[in-house]
DNA sequence: GGCGGCAATGATATGATATAACAATATCAA
DNA sequence: TTGATATTGTTATATCATATCATTGCCGCC
């Protein structure tokens, strides 16, 4: 079961990459809309690194093999990724980040070490609820959250 | 008490700056650093809306009586009131906001309105624990975080 | 008071992030 | 094949933010 859900942790990731661009094919097929050639390779980049990425820096890389690419062609490829739950965004660093759990409701938690820049994706309930609960004490109805939690991952805490 | 802790409620706004204006007076005297009048002008502009504001707007507000503000004289503004905690960056919108809790711990809970943007920011005990939990079975150390939960305001539910 | 050091501001330039607008091409269903 | 729509190409520009160095102001010290 790759697509492990810590980047501390030692693991293969182009299993990760591998396993990450077949899930999106088979959820863009469901969804019936198009990865293309540009989107699955902005895509794979995306999935290249556990640590967020810019759109520049994207470019950079995937003007290497598609010499055309410009600033509107890197971020039509993102809008679309985002739209389809397959990336996120990270707000506080204008950075972009696969989406680990593709399929289910699309705002993120996330861990982001202010050493190694690494951004761990998590789903805990007790933070959603909490969020709920918080909102509804001030009467105010949730429709999306951005959470970004900065800090010291395990691995960078014992250097 | 003025500072409402609501900017959904009416009141009167002019006591929000007012007092807003004399926290940070006394919060610079007492850390030994200078509120300036730039700085101040800066304070007072971006209290004057309960909506977060972009540098660019605040630097068209400040060149009406300051002809030689600049981009850098405001984000040089802007970077002091953030360090001494007495504004709030707003990361998903790049735009700045009164703290509403002069004097705290510094990580902002916001509750951002998408229909008529305002955003009140909280400060929930429920929210901060279930972040702390979440981190620590990831073993991960918190330094600081976004929170930033965008729906509707109880008064845009109305509508 | 004057002088030296540091903080703040002025001024210019540029870097970094993101989108608007329209043209050209590809895809696909009828 | 053709027409409708989605995608990509292309150019330009909007928006957000910082680097750098010069100048001015503040304040303690002699």
């Amino acid at each position: 079961m790759p697509l492990t859900d810590s980047p501390a942790k030692p693991h293969d990731h182009s299993l990760c990459i591998e396993d990450a661009l077949g899930q999106a094919r088979l959820i863009c097929e469901q969804r019936n809309v198009r990865l293309t050639a540009i989107r699955e390779q902005v895509l794979g980049l995306i999935w290249q690194s556990h640590k967020p990425i810019g759109a520049y820096d994207l470019l950079e890389q995937l003007a290497k093999t598609h010499h055309a690419a410009k600033p509107p062609t890197i971020y039509r490829a993102l809008e679309f990724l985002q739209d389809n739950g397959l990336i996120h965004k990270i707000e506080s660093q204008n950075a972009f980040l696969g989406c680990a759990h593709v399929g289910g409701h699309h705002h993120g938690q996330f861990l982001i070490c202010t050493i190694c820049g690494t951004a761990q994706e998590i789903d805990e309930k007790i933070v959603s609820s909490a969020l709920e609960n918080a909102s509804q004490a001030h009467g105010f109805r949730i429709q999306s959250f951005v959470i970004e939690i900065k800090g010291l991952c395990a691995t960078c805490q014992d250097l």
